[in-house]
DNA sequence: GTCTTTATTTCGATT
DNA sequence: AATCGAAGTAAAGAC
């Protein structure tokens, strides 16, 4: 990894246009051909900003540096830096991409649908899973079960519940009902949590709301099971 | 701003948890608090593996560097870096905040809107536009129009035309035709481009698709603002 | 490859 | 402060 910290200028073309004055900010260039400029501090915190993402062509002008060239590969952009004063410029040795190891991540949605594919029963008494992604042409369900009663319920699930996920679960089930024999089909949104105004949506809708507990659904105990009424 | 390149091991916990074995990374501590960890390789490139926004408090442990604990001022967020080994650390100063310029940009989809309301004829044909911006109670609709033969067309705008596009234009049609005078008001989406469920969405409500050829628009205007010839 | 959805989305604007 | 919508979204997964 190449850092470089410089006064420069930089000027972007592609998916659009941007131009960044004159100033000092960080060039990180990684081993992948990624480029990212870096403000130390302004509107951008977390976001470089100006990137390009391999694979790219760098072109180097300038001893010392004068002028640096981002392209893409394939396609129409271009990052163009001018530099005017270089103050720092390390090349920075960091180890074969084999030995990078990958980050562990657990508690993402994925995580919560897999979970609960396992235990249905968690969305509401006696549910029985019939699958999982079901298909329709605006999406798929994440999970449709069916109850004791035999009746077809539409499940989705969310990390964080938001009115517009009562607006997805609503096309799947006006979707869903076209077919007479899912037309009783009925809605369970399935959350870490939910935002005030998605629990009033649904609850208007007639859908049902079931707060999950990622580490209760993950312990061995009977998980508890959390409605909001009706 | 901060760049330390050391051999270390991370976990984060709060809006989920991770855990990133030890190798060698970059620890990049911007002048505002944002901490961010970067490998030169591997799976995320434009992304962190992992980072903290502001406001953050940062602990640091050792001489040399043993351990540094990034906490968020008001949350349950933590990150915690194992230092293994120290193979650089280098503070730079980049200037004060005030003379970070702001990046320009241009090609948004508000350039897109100014550029459709100057030529509303591309949205289709004999359309006028009567008022950019037409309010309604729950926002305000892009572009109101009227055709050759005085008929009400409310045109949403976006750069990529998405299922969501086609329901807020949906709940804007459905509020205009609440006034009688806009009872006969049609609906069109016009966009860079299209998802193909957007589309089905669209026709399936009787919503019309008109894809838009920026530069072709931009050159009408101004021939010179073409970056790439074709 | 294409297409779709998620994200510790981030980010800015508006209420 | 909370909400809403856009992003050069990026990146992972399904088909």
């Amino acid at each position: 990894m190449r850092l470089i910290v410089a006064r420069c200028e930089i000027a972007y073309s592609g998916r659009l246009a941007t131009h960044l004055a004159e100033a000092i900010r960080l060039l990180m260039i990684k081993a992948d051909g990624t480029v990212m400029v870096w403000s130390d501090s302004g509107g951008q915190r977390v976001r470089p900003q100006n990137w390009m993402s391999p694979p790219t062509v760098i072109e180097e002008h300038g001893q010392p540096l004068e002028r640096l060239v981002v392209r893409k590969l394939r396609g129409e952009e271009q990052l163009e830096i001018r530099v005017a004063e270089v103050l720092s410029d390390a090349l920075h040795e960091m180890g074969p991409p084999i030995e990078v190891p990958a980050l562990q991540k657990d508690g993402e949605e994925r995580d919560l649908q897999e979970l609960l594919a396992e235990r249905p029963q968690c969305c509401g008494e006696g549910f029985r899973l019939v699958r999982r992604e079901w298909p329709t042409d605006i999406g798929p369900v994440d999970l449709m079960c069916r109850d004791e009663a035999g009746a077809w319920i539409a499940v989705e699930i969310k990390r964080l519940a938001t009115i517009e996920a009562v607006e997805q679960l609503t096309r799947y089930l006006e979707r869903l009902k076209h077919d007479p024999a899912l037309a009783d089909c009925r809605g369970v949104l399935a959350a870490q949590s939910f935002k005030p105004q998605a629990r009033v949506l649904a609850e208007a809708r007639g859908l049902r709301c079931v707060e999950i507990d990622l580490q209760a659904l993950r312990g061995d105990r009977a998980p508890e099971l959390q409605l909001f009424a009706a």
